[in-house]
DNA sequence: ATTAGCACTCGTTCTTTTTGAGTGCTAACA
DNA sequence: TGTTAGCACTCAAAAAGAACGAGTGCTAAT
């Protein structure tokens, strides 16, 4: 059978009443919600016809039809496009950034900025959303650093290139003068800066482990840290906000569904693996939409997700996903990301290296700059 | 009237049914389920009293009765007690330590182990569980650095007593040879180091931009992010596990209730102030519960929350808690907690300063060490 | 003081009835 | 040939009613 016209048009009525109502919808409603004017049952029959192409079936008989995922698939990729140009109605979200920080008191760390993030599209969407914190492909060592503490203790920092910041504290319980510390500075810094995790080779390390003599212990310590640093696919912080928001729909808000999207949520890892996929393939635009069963997580089968990537300026890419009933409202949150995007882009310019900052008098943040230790 | 003897009894055999079924408790339940061989007649006369008294009330005439809050308060204060010292079931809940870590992977940070506190108390409980992350009451500086990143980075890291440390990078736009930075280290930790906030008073702040010289600015901002790292009660982390547990009980997983009480999980800010509340008065052995109504968060007025304090090594205080219904397993709750705090002052123990690390071959963890990047 | 007995209450559960939204089909119409 | 009015039919949901039974309070006997 065809999809002409008509049906299209019946199909997406169809769609976005029970996107607003959440209730079977019937003919005599589209009859009288649509422009074309038909009666009741005319599009009863034609609905007949989009029920035997799989897009809609009703709950039981003599209830109105509800559209299958089939349905959703096909409005996500056709129907719904064509009206995408007139919709216009901006979407203003605001980003929280450091110019127009009415949103926001302080920024100064990344984690804090995503969180916002999270937030923001959460409340705008009503739906729940989840941010994976960006993710390094192939990072440079910046900058090394050993310094004494106390007696017993060696601090170590790293600067790997996007400005993150890592962290370590030693326990040494050999002998080590402050001259000792200042030539492995040396050694340390001649020998990996602006390396990557590849470039750090066998022959780069015994290299090291040679010059260093004695102390060759905490230069493999020091490597071991490294090696931490810069691992491409090192651990993805997830998160999450308004995953309350499911209890505004009433398919999801059965105790036993409820309780498993809650937990889902509270346990971030499988959020991780479902946003992690979006990085892969970039569909159009980078945008991409998980409906129903196709979703990667198991608790989310009567959900939809939709994905988009965002791109820090360092490259650091990173995700974020909107979870909703499978009626949500595809146009608006996709639009809503859409902006987003751009927004995020704006605020972090793609410019390659060493971007100039304007420099404001005071307080001039580092966008990237989530290291610091665990308090506020 | 007078809560004789067989009235507790009675009374305790209510609420122990209550806590296990959750339905109105009948007086031939007590008839049979308490050893005071009774007939119902009786209990039923002596359960007029205690309704009288304000102990139990009934959802409506010709059901059982129901604990009060007042009943809770009494029997956590009195009539709980007396069971307590029998009840020796060992509470056999092993928080993850580097010696037993078969229940954690790694525990490099402070964070990842509050967390698994949170998830550990949760699963044995059945509860919702939150953790605050400690809070520094008066700290000393330990360290200083100034270091330059790039041209236009300079990176500052701070450790505080508790090895905690601080990060900040500052975007500089003055001349600075490295000869300057190395004089400004010196300056900084010879006129800061080992002082508390308190120490750093004018004087000494007008000492240091005076020998500042044209460097003052970054003096100053500096000392601004010492004034952060340092100040008392710089913001609390909460961590949270098994908010979703509250499903298992029916009175609270009607979608109105749940709904409040997860955004309140969600929203971590209120948990925090009802944490922080345990802080400060210690009751007994600090342990603390709110019942009902005392609950310092309106949305949790139909739960009750057992909190507990505990302290690491260095001062760092945080507190512990528990959410569940009011019908909670209080003796076993607070047994849990009264462990759990004796097991992580066994972790750490209370050695005033420098304790000695048992050096072990490889990656002894530094226990008190939450600052790295935002990653693993 | 305790208890057996009994009438009474009232939420829960089960069954029945009613309602009405919605369908499918047919026959008439343009 | 496509559209529509009309009508019988279906079935979930809402309303009404009946039966149940857990639990109570009271009284009278022990």
């Amino acid at each position: 059978m065809e999809l002409d016209e008509r049906k299209s048009k019946i199909l997406k009525a169809i769609i976005q009443n029970y996107q607003e109502t959440g209730e079977p919808v019937g003919s005599r409603t589209i009859s009288k919600y649509s422009d074309l004017s038909l009666s009741s049952a005319t599009i009863r029959n034609e609905m007949s016809d989009l029920e035997e192409m799989g897009l809609i079936v009703q709950p039981h008989t003599s209830a109105g039809r509800v559209p299958t995922d089939l349905a959703y698939r096909m409005y996500v990729d056709q129907l719904m496009k064509e009206d995408r140009e007139k919709e216009n109605e901006k979407a203003e979200l605001s980003v929280p950034d450091q110019k127009s920080d009415f949103l926001i008191k302080r920024m100064d760390r990344m984690e804090l900025m995503l969180e916002q993030v999270a937030r923001i599209v959460a409340d705008k969407t009503n739906y729940a959303a989840m941010v994976s914190s960006p993710r390094i492909n192939q990072t440079k060592l910046k900058f090394i650093q050993l310094s004494r503490v106390d007696e017993y203790k060696l601090l170590m920092v790293l600067v790997v290139e996007g400005n993150i910041i890592r962290n370590k504290i030693f326990d040494i319980h050999e002998d080590l003068r402050d001259q000792d510390i200042l030539s492995l500075n040396l050694l340390l810094n001649s020998n990996l800066n602006g390396l990557t995790m590849d470039e750090i080779n066998l022959g780069v390390i015994t290299h090291l482990t040679e010059q260093a003599g004695v102390h060759k212990d905490i230069v493999n310590r020091v490597l071991e840290e490294v090696a931490k640093a810069i691992r491409p696919d090192h651990s993805v912080e997830v998160y999450t906000s308004g995953a309350t928001n499911i209890f505004k729909y009433p398919e999801l808000s059965d105790n036993e569904t409820a309780s498993e999207i809650l937990d889902t949520f509270e346990e971030k890892k499988q959020l991780a693996k479902a946003l992690s996929d979006g990085l892969k393939a970039d569909g159009h635009q980078g945008i991409r939409v998980y409906i129903g069963d196709e979703t990667p997580v198991d608790s989310m089968k009567d959900c939809s997700i939709v994905t988009a990537t965002y791109e820090l300026s360092d490259g650091l890419k990173g995700t974020i996903g909107i979870v909703g009933p499978k009626r949500m409202d595809y146009p608006k949150v996709m639009k809503t990301l859409e902006t987003l995007m751009q927004q995020l882009n704006a605020i972090f310019p793609k410019v390659p290296e060493l971007e100039k900052k304007e420099p404001d008098a005071e307080g001039d943040v580092n966008i990237v700059e989530p290291a610091e230790d665990e308090k506020e």
